[in-house]
DNA sequence: GAAGTATACGGAGGCTCCCTCCGTTTAGTC
DNA sequence: GACTAAACGGAGGGAGCCTCCGTATACTTC
């Protein structure tokens, strides 16, 4: 049915930005609001997704008040953040390709992605059950960081430094997979293990990069 | 394993009466516990997970303190809830085995499995995060219903009543399956499914009953 | 069966967190 | 500079959590 769509949640599908479009949002509002989605990103992954909201506020500077009227419930907030750093993730590839030669700029962002993940850790027991019941946000994430990966992916192949046999999908679950496989606090096996990953994205590459030095050993480990 | 239990904990493996072995439990206390197993497994089934525990201790007729004696955390009282349960569940099976040819035995059996299952729908958002965490939990309570599952099972084939080839560990992923996929609320297309898998393991016993009527006809009214 | 004691009971009270409400402040407009 | 719609902030009431300790009672001993 025409399902009406309130304007805070339109703006929330893929920008959290502040939709301008719409009625004037008042500087001092989008700046509070941009200052609370920090606070309660670090809030998030430092304490878990129970840290008390008026710490949260009070981390961002703010009256419990503004929190309550940005996000009028828990899970609004942590919907909003995880948009926010899924929208900065992929921004930053953009930063990211503009400063690197493409297989840099892919090997860099895998490693931002293993951190982004990593920080999301402490909301995960609340973010998950909100996946199950609200799949636009898993499809709208998801759909966004593989568009994000297969654009890194593309660039690389274009240059002849990563093979062209991987799907940006591919790559976002072989992360993924590796993360939540991986033991809480070691994240540095993470780490390692996706820098294998990548270095088997330049195995059969067209043309190598001259002196590229190996992130990590070919085989697999057990 | 030479791990040490508790002895708390030692008796909520496989029964959920105090052990009277240990050292002397008053009976008020046993009887209160069971006054508050009770009544948290009604509020849970009734209200879900988060009902308040003061709730409970009213609806068990005693103090809040003593509910906190007996069971220091909420996912205590949840998994003791649930393993007293599991256990009623079992010991009905006994009963029904004593009273009732195997092969109805089982098909009772099988109807009280859904509406066990149908009540603690409630819990799950708590109980499954606790399986995860506390894997004897889930092993020792699993490792009950498909112990029973068997015994209802070979009874009615030792009868000629129930097929043979088919295992305790298939009937429990069947029923649990049946229970899972459907609708919340509506609980008689579980029944009716369950009935339906009953007829099929009287289909190929050796020497079925003479007018016992199909268990699907037998059937909830509508 | 009376006295003694370890054990259990109960709920008041202090604490934390939630969320609303409304007087105050301020950004943006004319 | 004045005006006003929008946003701010935090006091305060409510709910639930959990502890603490004075009171009650089941079992033991004689």
């Amino acid at each position: 049915m025409g399902r009406e769509v309130a304007p805070a949640e339109r703006e929330a599908i893929y920008t959290d930005e502040p939709a301008s479009a719409e009625r004037h949002i008042r500087a001092d509002a989008a700046r509070n609001r941009d200052l609370l989605l920090d606070a309660a990103a670090a809030a998030f992954a430092a304490r878990g997704a129970d840290v008390p909201l008026e710490d949260i506020a009070r981390g961002a500077g703010v009256g419990i008040g503004t929190l309550y009227r940005h996000f009028p419930t828990r899970e609004a907030l942590v919907e909003a953040v995880y948009r926010h750093e899924v929208g900065i993730l992929c921004e930053r590839a953009d930063e990211l390709l503009s400063t690197l030669p493409p297989d840099q700029a892919l090997a860099e962002w895998m490693h931002l992605f293993v951190r982004h993940i990593a920080t999301k850790r402490g909301m995960l027991s609340v973010l998950k059950p909100m996946m199950n019941a609200n799949s636009s946000l898993s499809a709208d994430t998801r759909g966004r960081v593989v568009d994000t990966a297969s654009r890194l992916l593309a660039a690389g192949v274009a240059a002849g430094t990563v093979r062209d046999d991987i799907e940006g999908a591919d790559l976002v679950r072989a992360v993924g997979g590796i993360c939540m496989s991986t033991d809480q606090e070691r994240s540095q096996a993470s780490e390692r293990l996706v820098g294998l990953l990548f270095d088997g994205l330049r195995h059969g590459a067209a043309s190598p990069p001259a002196a590229a030095p190996s992130a990590a050993a070919r085989d697999v480990p057990a």
